[in-house]
DNA sequence: CATTAAGTGTACCGATCAGTTACTTTAGTC
DNA sequence: GACTAAAGTAACTGATCGGTACACTTAATG
């Protein structure tokens, strides 16, 4: 019984933190959104720094596990994986709560390099490239780690253009750019 | 005579909102940051929003003149300027006082897609998209607004890779991703 | 020298900020 | 039903927020 208020707050406060911006969002208006009193936020919390810290690691391990699966749903070889990660792109950018990227949003408002917002936030982009540079070697293309970071800029740089661009699809623009370097790549050297 | 002070304002809250943000900056540290006045502040400029905006409208004139004639020095061909941007986007992540870009951030902080200053950052980066369209056609790409969208894309996860990412070099993987786009499209069809 | 416009200094406004205090209510356990 | 731990209520702190009021100074112009 008894379920963890802890938790709950982590995981309303991640919407209205993602929906307003974490320097626009009171302790106040945390407490209007979440139904729960501010006394018991700060029994879970010394400051509103670790809630916002909470938040980014419910909110990493939610997005990631989320596209890893995506990824794997959508595709079967490792090949079709890294370009599955554009698919699952557009499936984010066209839900109606879509609100861009919520690790770059955290460090445009915490700048410094070695504050814990930033470093942890840089750390999810660590997570990503790391996990999907395993992928990028499975497929046996020749500069795994060359290509990967091809494909993270592209990811972001689409994330980018779905909140700030004009263009129709940035997700399958980032799409047919990453498949044209697969192909590219595989076609310098021979493929098994 | 008499210096523009609204000028030399907007000249310096520029360096203190790109370095602080723009929630984290408070009117009073505009006033310690650029030793002018408050009254003299509201007296140019009716909110905080009004000044951010203003700054905005600089940062845009300065950066956009700044990448287009680095971009004309640095190559004399269409194409060659094409791949031109990514060395630019060296240099500036280079400098010791980079912070990623303004407009990204100003998106992050004010997210309502009709805030003046979210419209204002994406007209940045619509004027931006439109230059490079335009040496993209002069080029003679087969498909320069395909082209175009891949290299904004390119550009805009550069600029996140080296503010959040741990890569060495985000702007060079972008310029080796750009070229092999380049050529991959001028392969499809005849170069003239 | 008088006028005028621009800028300064400083105290202040009500609202909100993050965070605290003292007290009450709720609910599960013995 | 008594005990206990968790959560709620609501008023409050001092600091800071964006913005204003008012008296004063500066400097260029007639």
């Amino acid at each position: 019984m008894r379920p963890n208020k802890r938790d709950e707050l982590v995981r309303k406060a991640l919407d209205v933190f993602y929906a307003n911006g974490f320097h626009a969002t009171g302790m106040d208006m945390l407490v209007a959104e979440t139904g729960i009193s501010k006394t018991s936020m700060y029994k879970h919390f010394r400051t509103k720094e670790d809630i916002i810290l909470a938040v980014l690691r419910l909110r990493d391990e939610n997005f990631r596990n989320w596209l890893y699966r995506r990824v794997e749903a959508l595709a079967d070889t490792p090949k079709g994986q890294l370009l599955a990660i554009y698919d699952a792109l557009k499936e984010w950018f066209s839900l109606p709560e879509f609100r861009g990227c919520m690790f770059i949003k955290a460090t445009a408002e915490f700048q410094e390099l070695d504050h814990p917002i930033h470093v942890q936030s840089a750390e999810h982009k660590r997570l990503l490239t790391d996990h999907f540079l395993g992928i990028a070697k499975a497929a046996g293309l020749p500069k795994p780690e060359s290509i990967t970071r091809q494909l993270m800029i592209l990811k972001e740089g689409a994330i980018i253009m779905a909140v700030m661009g004009h263009s129709e699809n940035p997700a399958m623009d980032a799409k047919a750019a990453a498949q044209a370097l697969i192909e590219t790549q595989n076609h310098l050297e021979s493929t098994p």
